[in-house]
DNA sequence: GGCTATACAATTTTT
DNA sequence: TTGTATAGCC
């Protein structure tokens, strides 16, 4: 198969591929090919001899790291899939599993997602008594990953006279006492955070060396995809990996550095020369992506950031048309615009949905354009935004197989305590928590313990539930994850309950669970597995974003929707920005100091980037926004952009009242009849509540709220009794006679 | 203990 | 506009 790729190099590319030993820091501009060095950069690696099992590779997405494996697996074979692979999060979660005694936790310790986390924290603020409007779980949240990032202990964060100062002014003293007690309840529950997974790896290789050796000794060749989106703890885990061989090669492009918010430290990248003074560059500055005038309107846009490495991205493609900017009078019609732009491209260029991508800012912007595209019949995809595993009904079945793999997760057990029903109410829950807590046991001990700890009518319950997990453990023992998640799907009782429920959503909920199992299935026959125990299943979806299973159902013909995050790494014919307003694009939460707004455009670089022919830009002068109309103003990055390149397109002038005149008509539609329950009705003057006890079918009764009915059925229910009335005015109602107040007629 | 009706808050981005 | 937390009822 010969080195013939070589030739498919530009000079600096093949330098960067060929530098095989000793770091390397690859600068690499939008679309310069950079996914094509860092394969083949591999792949001269295995030719040289190199054993795949030599190489690790981290990249930031799934995505990213599964397209390298398949582009690699092509030039060198099957060899590929040796290779250490994936994401930073998923590597080290695997490495963590195979030595997590050494740090205390259980090999089969949970992760918890960011939902977990927070349910978590909001259970702890509300434990300590202290203020939610002060300790809300994404603020709390953010601090306490923040820290981890950065690799500071709880003991640190306690005793570091800057960061109490920090808290304090922000009026949020007690940050540190909730650090510590989340990171006492993680590692309770036997479960890691996804800073955790980074955090823990770094207290592992500092704490044990002989461990660290070995990985050393393993990863003879270390690779980082987008290094400029690496924070802190990524980067020392890489650079203690590379310590003794150092061979690092890492690639990114500071420009396109956009997660700071999440604690990637662009100083990583602009710093790695300290690191390793005798750093190889490699500057990968032709752009074979996108036309000349998108790649200049994009250079004009990020000479405007101060902190940036200097190079100069250029293409050699034709010049091609200029960036279009679309004033629309409100969100609704600018997807109206946005939509008949696209159909109109596709039919002129004979292109397919395919070739375009709109893009925004937020999630929540995608309403509009989907609204739009719908009546003009374009088929599009959503990218991102709620994804399958975190549907309540997919969390529900998760946090049983969860709970079977790693009884002590409390979040898992919490949320299925009492799901389906089985009259383990709150109170019941608090007083296993505080019973765990006086006895320094986690709430799993406590469960299968009831019978000490509570009334004997509630225990039955409660220990039952315990006795539940332990056998479905046993299954998942001895068979494999699917016929373990078949048996605790239908034995917990979810299927029977979701079953019962004929409602529309109720349907679709029955139906996310066979697709869940479906997915369970297609992981255990799958044949490249080794391990096709539910653990290993759960360590799999764990990790999986919504972005990476979408294009595995893929029906290509429609259109892309998706954030501007979830676009990096991705190219489009035809792309379209919308939303390019003040307050949304910037953000109007990133505009107060200069590293934000830099950040955010960098993000609009990256937005620029993703184009190959056409670029189009739009905004709206009113936006609805909670329900009321805001007036908007076009964005400050569309100014940035050097009008040589740019033509406004805006069309005909339109009133400023349209949009309004436009929402009220619609209001107007909507306003249906509300199908309100007749609570008119006014009691007799003299209503007095008769005694109930000799009550039967056929009694004629008069209600307080429900006014007069009939007694069609009594049902008595572990000694409870219930009277099914049918009643005048507002139908069937089951009314608990222990409550009920009824006047027998 | 469980259900429902109301109040209320929220929208930046994601492994 | 949407989804979630709470209170009050059964």
């Amino acid at each position: 198969m010969a080195l013939d790729y070589i030739n498919l190099l530009n000079e600096s590319q093949r330098g960067a591929v060929l530098h095989t030993e000793g770091p390397a820091m690859i600068i690499a501009g939008a679309g310069s090919g950079k996914t094509r060095v860092l394969t083949y950069r591999i792949a001269h690696l295995l030719e040289q001899g190199v054993d795949p099992f030599n190489i690790l590779a981290l990249t930031f997405t799934n995505k990213a790291a599964r397209e390298m494996r398949a582009r690699i697996e092509k030039v060198v074979g099957p060899e590929a899939k040796n290779l250490w692979m994936g994401t930073f999060h998923s590597i080290f979660a695997r490495i963590l599993r195979s030595e997590a005694d050494k740090i205390g936790y259980p090999r089969h310790f949970t992760i918890y997602d960011t939902q977990d986390t927070k349910t978590l924290i909001t259970q702890i603020v509300k434990e300590l008594d202290l203020d939610d409007k002060l300790y809300k779980p994404s603020t709390v949240l953010s601090r306490i990953s923040a820290a981890k990032n950065k690799l500071i202990s709880v003991e640190q964060y306690l005793n570091d006279p800057v960061i109490r100062q920090d808290d304090e002014a922000a009026l949020r003293p007690k940050i540190g006492v909730l650090y510590q007690q989340y990171q006492q309840r993680c590692f309770k529950a036997g479960a890691m955070d996804f800073d955790d997974l980074l955090y823990q790896t770094n207290v592992l290789f500092k704490e044990h060396v002989d461990v660290l050796n070995k990985y050393q000794h393993i990863f003879k060749h270390v690779m980082v995809d987008e290094y400029q989106d690496t924070n802190y703890s990524q980067y020392l885990i890489t650079r203690k990996l590379a310590a003794k061989d150092r061979n690092i090669c890492v690639v990114g492009d500071d420009a396109q550095s956009i997660y700071a918010f999440r604690g990637a430290d662009i100083q990583n990248i602009l710093n790695f020369e300290k690191d390793y003074p005798e750093l190889a560059i490699f500057k990968l500055e032709q752009n074979y992506r996108s036309t000349k005038n998108i790649v200049k309107a994009a250079n004009s846009v990020i000479k405007n950031n101060q902190a940036q490495l200097r190079k100069s991205v250029f293409s050699d493609n034709e010049d091609g048309t200029k960036v279009e900017v679309i004033r629309a009078a409100s969100d609704n019609e600018e997807g109206k615009l946005v939509a008949n732009s696209i159909y109109e491209d596709k039919m002129n260029h004979h292109l397919s949905y395919e070739n375009f991508a709109i893009l925004y800012r937020t999630n929540a912007q995608s309403r509009a354009m989907e609204e739009a595209l719908r009546k003009l019949n374009i088929k599009y995809k959503i990218v991102g935004g709620l994804s399958f595993y975190q549907r309540k009904e997919i969390k529900d079945l998760v946090a049983y197989l969860r709970l079977t793999v790693n009884p002590n997760d409390e979040q898992a057990l919490r949320r299925v305590i009492n799901y389906p029903k089985r009259g383990i109410g709150d109170t019941t829950v608090a007083k296993i928590i505080t019973t765990a807590d006086e006895h320094n046991e986690t709430l799993y001990d406590v469960v299968c313990n009831a019978n000490q700890f509570l009334p004997a009518r509630i225990a039955g319950a409660v220990q039952q539930f315990g006795d539940q997990i332990k056998s479905y453990a046993v299954v998942a023992g001895k068979d494999d994850a699917f016929e373990a998640a078949k048996f605790i799907a239908k034995n917990s009782g979810m299927i029977e309950d979701l079953y019962a429920d004929k409602s529309i959503e109720g349907l679709s909920r029955y139906e996310n669970i066979q697709e869940l199992l479906n997915g369970v299935k297609a992981f255990v026959e799958d044949p490249e597995r080794e391990d096709k125990s539910l653990a290993a299943f759960l360590q799999d979806i764990a990790l999986v974003t919504d972005t990476d299973l979408k294009d595995a159902k893929d029906d290509g013909e429609s259109v892309t929707m998706m954030t501007i995050h979830s676009a990096k790494g991705l190219e489009f014919r035809n792309v379209y920005i919308v939303g390019m307003e003040e307050n949304l694009f910037p953000s109007q939460m990133m505009i107060t100091s200069r590293a934000d707004l830099e950040e955010e455009r960098r993000l609009f670089y990256v937005a620029i980037t993703r184009a190959e022919k056409k670029l189009t830009l739009s905004y709206a002068t009113s936006r609805y926004q909670w329900g009321n109309l805001r007036s908007c103003e076009k964005s400050r990055f569309i100014d940035e952009i050097d009008p040589t390149y740019v033509e406004f397109k805006y069309g005909q002038e339109d009133s400023p009242f349209a949009p309004v005149l436009e929402r009220r008509s619609n209001l107007v539609a909507v306003q249906k009849p509300k199908l309100t329950v007749a609570k008119a009705y006014v009691p007799s003057a003299d209503f007095k509540p008769s005694d109930t006890s000799n009550l039967a079918a056929g009694n004629k009764v008069e209600h307080p709220k429900f006014g007069y009915g009939t007694v069609t059925k009594m049902e008595t229910q572990a000694g409870q009794t219930k009277a099914i009335i049918q009643f005048d005015e507002v139908g069937e109602k089951t009314l608990l006679l222990s409550f009920a107040k009824l006047r027998i007629l």
